[in-house]
DNA sequence: GACACGTGGGC
DNA sequence: TGCCCAAGTGT
C-alpha cells in the first residue's frame, strides 16, 4: 500500500498487527507510565473531574487545581449543592470557565436526576453537559473499563502517524477515519489501561515535534516511521492571526470599596468579575515593553507618559468618569482567542457620574470580598496589585 | 464546519 | 520574543 491513500482507502491494522501492537504498548505503558492523581482510582467524580480539568490544558497545570477542587468537593453531592460562584473561583486561573458552569450543571443532574450515581454507558455520559465523545469515552473506559474508543490531542497526532494519514485532521473525513481506527484499536480487555496507554504514548513519545521514535515501543507498527516523514506528519494546522487590541480597565475606589461587575453570559469570562473594562479600538498599540515574564506586570507611567494620559482623557471624555484618576497604574500583556490585548490600568477615587455602559451586574465590595470573588486572570493580577499597596 | 472559549509552558 | 501546543465542547 502506498501513501496518500484516499480516506475511503485508508487501511487499517490487520489482526496480527492490531495484536502485537496492542501488546507492545501495555508492556511499555506497565514500565513507562506516570502514577498521575486521577490513574490511582476508579471513582467516575474522581475521573470525570479530572477529564474536564485535562480538556486543552497541560497535565502540570491541572494537578494543584484537582487537589484543591476535591478538597473542597470530595463528592457529586458536595458539589452540586455549592454556589456555582464558588466553584468558578476555585477554576479561577485554569481557562474556559465554561467547564466550569457545565461541570456545576451536571454535578446537579447527577444528585437531583439520578441519585448522585454517574451513568454507566458512553452514550449517556455523553448527553451530560460540558461531556463530548472523548470525555464520554475516557469516562467509560477509565471508571468502569468498557471497551470505547477515544480521540484527543495525543491519540489524534498518534493514529495519524500510525497510519501515516497525511492528510488535514480538523475534516469531517478525517475525523470519521481516526475514529474508526480508534474503535479497532480499543481492545476488551483492560480497554481502560489500554486507552491510558495510547494517550501516555502519543504524549511522552509521539510528541508533536521531534517524536522519540527511537524510544517507542510501536514504531514497528508505525507507517510514518516507515516511511521517515513523522516531521510532516500529522498535516500541520493553518495558524491563526494574532489581532492586537488595547483595553482600559479602572478600579473605581470608593473609601474601603471596589467597584466590580460581573460579566454576562454573552461575554467572554461569563459568571466571573472584574473591574470596569472597555475595549478601545481607536487606541495607539503599545509597543514598547520592559524585559520580563510574559504575563507579568510592571507599573508605570513612566514607560507609558501619552497612552496613560490618553487613557485618562478617555475616560474623562467618553466615559464621564468625574473622578480622581490616581498615579498607581499599570499595563498587563495577555492573550485570548485571536486577540492579544494590552491592558491599560488605571485606580481611580469614585466622585460622581460614572457613565454606565457596561452590561452585568454593578457592586461595590470590600478588599475582603474582593478576595472571595471569581476574577479574571487580569482581574485577579490587578487585585492582588491593588491589595498589596 | 468554522469559530469562540483562557491560560501557561516549551523552545 | 513569538509561536506552537495542550486529555475538547458547544454553538
Amino acid at each position: 500500500m502506498t501513501s496518500n491513500t484516499a480516506e475511503s482507502e485508508t487501511q487499517l491494522f490487520e489482526p496480527a498487527t492490531l495484536k502485537s501492537f496492542r501488546a507492545d504498548l501495555k508492556r511499555w505503558y506497565r514500565k513507562a507510565g506516570r502514577e498521575l492523581p486521577w490513574r490511582l482510582t476508579a471513582d467516575p467524580y474522581r475521573i470525570w473531574l479530572s477529564e474536564i480539568m485535562l480538556q486543552q490544558t497541560t497535565v502540570a497545570a491541572v494537578i494543584p487545581y484537582y487537589e484543591r477542587f476535591l478538597d473542597r468537593f470530595p463528592d457529586v453531592m458536595a458539589l452540586a449543592v455549592a454556589e456555582e460562584a464558588e466553584v468558578l473561583r476555585l477554576w479561577e486561573g485554569l481557562g474556559y470557565y465554561s467547564r466550569a458552569r457545565n461541570i456545576h450543571k451536571t454535578a446537579r443532574i447527577v444528585a437531583e436526576e439520578r441519585n448522585g450515581e454517574f451513568p454507566r454507558s458512553a452514550a449517556e455520559l455523553h448527553e451530560l453537559p460540558g461531556i463530548g465523545r472523548y470525555t464520554a469515552g475516557a469516562i467509560a473506559s477509565f471508571a468502569y473499563d468498557l471497551p470505547a474508543p477515544i480521540l484527543e490531542a495525543n491519540t489524534q497526532r498518534l493514529y495519524a502517524r500510525l497510519l501515516a494519514y497525511d492528510r488535514p485532521l480538523q475534516s469531517t473525513v478525517a475525523q470519521k477515519t481516526l475514529w474508526g481506527f480508534a474503535e479497532q484499536l480499543v481492545p476488551k480487555r483492560d480497554p481502560g489501561l489500554f486507552n491510558q496507554a495510547l494517550m501516555e504514548l502519543g504524549g511522552q513519545i509521539c510528541k508533536p515535534a521531534d517524536p522519540l521514535c527511537d524510544a517507542c515501543p510501536v514504531s514497528r507498527h508505525c507507517r510514518a516511521f516507515e516511511q521517515q516523514r513523522q516531521q510532516e506528519i500529522p498535516h500541520p494546522k493553518k495558524k491563526i492571526e494574532l489581532t492586537d487590541v488595547v483595553h482600559l480597565c479602572v478600579a473605581v475606589k470608593q473609601d474601603d470599596r471596589f467597584l466590580v461587575r460581573q460579566y454576562s453570559p454573552e461575554e467572554r469570562w461569563a459568571g466571573l468579575w472584574d473591574f470596569l473594562r472597555w475595549e478601545q479600538n481607536d487606541f495607539p498599540i503599545l509597543k514598547r515593553s520592559r524585559s520580563r515574564k510574559s504575563g507579568e506586570l510592571f507599573t508605570d507611567h513612566d514607560l507609558f507618559p501619552q497612552e496613560f494620559a490618553r487613557a485618562e482623557q478617555l475616560l474623562r471624555e467618553r466615559y464621564q468618569l468625574q473622578a480622581e484618576i490616581q498615579d498607581l497604574a499599570l499595563t498587563i500583556k495577555h492573550g485570548v482567542t485571536r486577540y492579544r490585548i494590552t491592558l491599560l490600568c488605571l485606580v481611580a477615587e469614585f466622585d460622581v457620574n460614572l457613565n454606565d455602559d457596561q452590561p452585568g451586574d454593578q457592586q461595590w465590595v470590600t478588599r475582603e470580598q474582593l478576595k472571595e470573588l471569581p476574577l479574571s486572570k487580569t482581574g485577579r493580577q490587578f487585585a492582588n496589585h491593588l491589595l498589596n499597596q
